[in-house]
DNA sequence: CGATCTTACGGGATTCGTAAACATA
DNA sequence: TATGTTTACGAATCCCGTAAGATCG
């Protein structure tokens, strides 16, 4: 109906050549700001002005001066040209991460643990990058980065899926967690059998950490009866030092099991291993941002992983 | 200091490219409405994100998906384009004279009665052309002219001026208005000393048919004593009707002066002439729009003056 | 007459299109 | 294997720059 076919072929440079006239006093000043020769400018201008029509300039040998059309395209055109070169600089500096911004999920036990000291490291390369951490548990952390909440989750291993990928970071051992000089603290180690002995604390159920631990336990023909169940492991920490009870969680808990008074003995018997790693939306390419992100974990915890938990 | 120097290169072909394929489900079928080659569309896209520092697409053979900054950047594209697209059309319009806005000014009696029929014939020629008129005196005609607050005026010639350009449409010859049964109908013609014998009606000093008709009676002896004066020239014509006197107005007026129940005859000893015509401001260029109505007004006014006035 | 824009024309770079190689479902 | 994308390369186009011409103050 409408048909908008005449002037499809205006160019970025013609308008910047126009531009750069009205702010110039010539035609030979503004040739030079644009890095053109005169002809060539005048040229750019004859093309603009025959494909729109009419003309923006009136120009005698000696000056020139805007036809009213040219008056009132020139602040129109000044926009345009800000809006691309804005929205294109924008785009540019995402890429090179100048900007841009990351949306993280990440189980408690890493997120307050492990996961400090990558972004620390990652905010030293590219400090403009806004990073929002999602402190959620495993399984919503698998949720949201299947919901494309987040583009990137770290979690532990969901298993085969078919819209998520896993990339492992280390594998977590799981650790016993006794009180202040409790009996099996003598040991090196300790299994699951004599762990049993005390009353026994641990997650609720719904949670992954409660899963690994009832199921390995189950391999080994031991069930488990909790004598207590939290949400929180700050809270088992807590109960185990005020002598509660004993528990089992991942090693990345180690230092703040440490910090609330208690203490790790590796568990045998079974020896619960679990793969923690980022998890990704298949079929959704990371951003820029995001990509780096995930290089960076993937560098911290590479090698000097056993030291760190 | 912030440097924008990269993404200035990015084409606008580049981008519509990018579009074409967003909305495409293959890069084949964007290539055919953007009317280009696979190839040369593949090589647009990816020299477009080159410049840009990173991907928008991910594609494999058989699809392909945004990347997070390609699909953010995907709306922004359109944005731009729509943008772009609309000024350039818009500006295309004004030029084709599908679109835009004139400013005339003009003077009552030419207002009236003449610019009728020359904006009836633009309108014909270009119905979506606005029209903004002024309907003033012929002294604030030349004062919206030379101010800029119109384009376009159509007065008597201002004379000799440094800022103003005039065009004669046609000759004014004043005339005569004398009331039904008046004893000077009985001549074909009247002198102003004859019509000096009687009252004299006429408008007020500054008015420049005031002092046209003062002047040049003046340089035939005669003094002007008018016994009224008024600012309308519908109150001359009324009160000529209503007998209280006689007058002397641009032919122009002679129409309405008639539908007012008077009678006009031609003005000899001084036969006071005139030129009407175009106004306009030199240095600055009219409009296409303006350009247009001067020309009509121009072919309106040729040859087929006499019998209109 | 000087300064500035326009026209003319040759060289060069970019870009396009065809054909072949490649990759994935 | 078949479909669709990328690479390779020859060709056409477009654009730029130098030099000559035109025009106004």
């Amino acid at each position: 109906m409408n048909q908008r076919s005449p002037p499809i072929n205006v160019t970025l440079k013609q308008v910047r050549a126009f531009v750069a006239v009205v702010q110039s006093s010539s035609f030979a000043e503004a040739a030079a700001v644009i890095h053109l020769s005169q002809p060539a400018l005048s040229s750019a201008i004859k093309v603009l002005e025959t494909t729109i029509g009419g003309r923006l300039l009136i120009r005698t040998t000696r000056t020139f001066a805007l036809t009213p059309e040219g008056e009132s395209f020139y602040p129109v055109a000044l926009g345009l040209l800000a809006d691309w070169d804005g929205a294109l600089d924008n785009l540019h500096n995402r890429f090179a991460l100048r900007e841009g911004k990351i949306s993280i999920a990440a189980m408690p036990s890493f997120a307050s643990n492990q996961l400090p000291i990558a972004i620390r490291h990652f905010k030293d390369s590219y400090p403009a990058v806004k990073i929002a951490l999602n402190d959620v548990i495993a399984e919503e952390v698998v949720a949201m980065v299947r919901s494309g909440r987040v583009e990137l989750g770290i979690s532990f291993d969901p298993g085969e899926n078919d819209d998520l990928l896993f990339s492992p970071l280390f594998e977590d051992r799981f650790v016993a967690v006794l009180p202040t000089g409790h009996p099996l603290l003598k040991q090196n180690e300790v299994s699951a059998s004599k762990l049993l002995e005390y009353d026994f604390i641990t997650l609720q159920a719904p949670s992954r950490v409660r899963q690994l631990i009832s199921s390995e336990f189950a391999s080994e023909g031991l069930s488990l009866a909790p004598a207590f169940e939290t949400h929180q492991l700050v809270t088992i920490g807590r109960m185990v030092t005020s002598g509660l009870g004993v528990s089992v969680v991942p090693s990345l808990c180690r230092q703040q099991m440490n910090e609330l008074g208690a203490h790790c003995l590796p568990l045998v018997k079974p020896c619960i291993r679990q793969q923690v790693g980022l998890i990704t939306r298949r079929r959704y390419p990371l951003s820029a941002a995001c990509q780096a992100m995930a290089t960076t974990l993937q560098e911290t915890f590479t090698g000097g992983l056993e030291k760190m938990i």
